[in-house]
DNA sequence: TAGCGTTCGTGTATGAGTGACACTAACACC
DNA sequence: GGTGTTAGTGTCACTCATACACGAACGCTA
């Protein structure tokens, strides 16, 4: 008989950019999310880094805490709790996957056992939320980045396509852009202009109106 | 030496309107919020309930997970997780407090033990963002309302007076408002026409335009 | 019953922001 | 120098947000 004094786990939804959303499952065969019990004197954040590190070779990414399950929730059968977080990087970043890791499109993810599935799922309407008001995107560019790729970013987690004039004029006017002056050649086509965020380190939520 | 195999405790932030926005606390003296370890076999959500109970005889309110904390971020020092949930509901419907329990205007709360404090500033946050673009509001106020109560529960939790007219015209054209044909008087002025929300079970998401 | 005090309920004009839309600029390559 | 390809730019129409003032409906009282 299970008890909730079941030692608590954390699972990891982490998200890459190629092309289209990616999600790192683990596993071979029976694939599922990145997943461990917390250590003793292990705080959550912390072992949710280290069971990324154990996926990947990058440690230094986005994370944030998503939501709490129980395992009636997860249909686990009721077995302890279950903190998730996801994770986002560049696809430069990641590197190649640490042994029977691999990377799925989010449209074409196998099946997942023990709730991993709904946990997927939270994940990514956590980050289509905050798309719209936040910095996020640039999560998962380089430091320097053109308004291309940020525009491909943006498509790609909204999943429809944008105008690129609204999409540069709203982007340049929201003060979070800084041109660095640099421009990437690339292709026999005219250059693109380089930008990065003013505040690299931080995901800076955008003022929303708030209707009076 | 703590371990993280402690039973993990939930905690409960409530809050009621009563012209400003109030919390419960409890523990006379050493004010708290109300809090528990999950029982075996018991649910996150259902823990949660138990303990709202325990406090007020009423456990039928709006009831949504919080954040999932561990002890050395509250700074109790290393002892189990706490999931956080946090509560809303009328003051008509919570009634007197049972026990050693109190409500505390959110502006005039003591100081509180064990990172209450910032569970409670945690709590406040998220009712704030969820005012701009949920229904959420409505769970201050029973099922028939007036505009201006309504108005009332928006300014105490925004902390910044609306314009009425157009607090009417944007509530009244988002289609979550029904005219019940009731009106209520109260005073010696002309009476106020009643509303009810027109899916009153659950809290809507308001459509943000999602910029193109 | 006429007047007063109080809250309820309503419209408009102005400015800001959003959405739709097409062409020139700059480069590499041949 | 011509061609192919992506980068970069401006305007107009419309919707939405904001600011703002007065008559309506009632209870009370003199």
């Amino acid at each position: 008989m299970s008890d909730t004094n079941t030692r608590p786990a954390t699972a990891v939804v982490l998200f890459t950019m190629d092309r289209v959303l990616k999600v790192l499952l683990v596993g071979g065969g029976r694939w599922r999310l990145p997943f461990g019990p917390v250590a003793d004197g292990e705080g959550l954040d912390a072992c949710a880094k280290r069971i990324l590190t154990d996926s990947i070779r990058q440690s230094d990414t986005y994370l944030e805490q998503l939501y709490t399950f129980d395992g009636a929730t997860l249909g686990t059968g009721g077995a302890g709790i279950v903190v998730t977080y996801y994770a986002l990087a560049p696809l430069d970043k990641v590197g190649i996957p640490h042994r029977d890791s691999r990377w799925f499109a989010l449209t074409d993810a196998p099946l997942l056992p023990d709730g991993h599935d709904r946990i997927v799922a939270c994940a990514s309407d956590r980050l289509v939320a905050k798309l719209a008001y936040t910095t996020i995107a640039h999560q998962f560019l380089p430091d320097q980045f053109t308004l291309a790729e940020l525009q491909a970013v943006y498509e790609a987690i909204s999943q429809q396509p944008l105008d690129k004039r609204n999409f540069r004029r709203r982007l340049q006017s929201s003060a979070h852009l800084v041109e660095t002056g640099g421009i990437r050649r690339e292709g026999r086509h005219r250059p693109a202009r380089l930008y990065r965020l003013r505040q690299p380190d931080q995901v800076a939520t955008l003022k929303q109106g708030t209707p009076k």
